[in-house]
DNA sequence: TTGAAACTTGAACCACCTTTCAAGTTATCG
DNA sequence: CGATAACTTGAAAGGTGGTTCAAGTTTCAA
């Protein structure tokens, strides 16, 4: 679950550490948190618990962090990143259009039935972090509504779309990987959902 | 929001009023609690502040219920059901397939714009009471595959409809709601969004 | 009318956890 | 090497708010 470094990025005030050994026990504070929040929540979580877990005293929690919601946002901007980077990487630009849409859907499955931690933290942030959930959707939605433009630009979509359709294909991605990939109960299988879904996008749910 | 009484519905154990006064005090602290938790998220949410506000004393509140957890449960299972209520209402039977998603996802909107409560409590069941959230979303969406399978009998949608289906359609939905009746901004049009949304089920988003 | 059960009341208890802090240790740089 | 800044440590302060409880009041059936 290797976090890169988005380093001192949006306003994270001071506290930044200086040093190699800082840089290393903030690192393993996020990742212990990471950890905590996913597997137990905000409310369940406590400081004491997550510097437990990175072998680290309670009181050095202070010297990176302002309080338990700071290292929160920290971390839901960190996720949220991941997502964009993991769904990317599985998509091949030059693709024709409807196939984009597949293999978006099929590789954001598959990073969530390896990092199920995501949807809980992610959720999370629209009680302890109103902001940063806001803004994962609302740039999520926003690359998606691209993708679709350029599908109407080369002719395979109508070229009608805007908002409410970026919105709309954002929710039926959503919740396609809350069912099929963190309840993930018979090990269903990310290709085959994300097939279904690229034949909802194609062709509706009329009849032929 | 008459959130009419589901009596003792699922298993709340004793604690149920005996009296008229009794019952009377029990639903003061339901319509208090909605509110509460509403404006201030479950954490935010004090007893004490919902005994104020109901304006009952503090101690009365453990005469109904057995923890903070347990009054919010009870609130969560009976949105469920004023969400249920409330789109049946809106939806004519008899109707052709198309028009009964439309005017589903159109009641909806209209509801949560009246509501807004119900996407906080609701979504914070996630964490709080996560029981009652996969039920809640688990009924909608076999609530809208029995849809979807009777559009397939009549030969309105094609055939080949299954659960995915139903979990697609019911993300599209609850992210239309975040973003038009929640995130409701600039004050759409539940019927403008409603007609997007069935275009897009009907044609899909291919060129025709 | 009456007495037992249902209900109300609010002060106080108490467990839990975030946050602070002063003292000690390690890194860094001229 | 020396000195200063960076970092670590864990005990304890301090708040919050959920929950209990014993005493008082109201309801209601007989």
């Amino acid at each position: 679950m290797g976090t890169e470094n988005s380093a001192k990025d949006a306003a994270s005030e001071a506290r930044m550490p200086r040093t190699e050994r800082g840089k290393r026990t903030r690192r393993k504070l996020l990742d212990a948190a990471q950890a905590e929040f996913g597997e137990r929540g905000f409310a369940e979580t406590s400081i004491s618990g997550i510097t437990r877990r990175a072998d680290v005293a309670l009181g050095s929690f202070y010297t990176y962090f302002e309080s338990k919601e700071s290292i929160f946002r920290d971390l839901v901007r960190d996720m949220s990143e991941q997502v964009r980077v993991e769904v990317s990487k599985g998509v091949d630009p030059e693709a024709p259009s409807f196939g984009i849409e597949q293999s978006a859907l099929a590789a954001f499955l598959r990073f969530v039935k390896a990092n199920k931690a995501i949807y809980r933290i992610i959720d999370e942030a629209e009680f302890v972090d109103p902001e940063s959930y806001r803004l994962h959707y609302e740039s999520t939605a926003a690359r998606i509504l691209g993708r679709l433009k350029a599908g109407s630009e080369s002719g395979e979509f109508r070229d009608d779309l805007e908002e409410a359709h970026a919105w709309a294909v954002m929710g039926m991605n959503v919740f396609l990987g809350l069912r099929y990939a963190v309840w993930d109960e018979d090990g269903e299988d990310p290709d085959r959902v994300s097939a279904i879904a690229r034949s909802l996008l194609e062709h509706g749910l009329a009849k032929r």
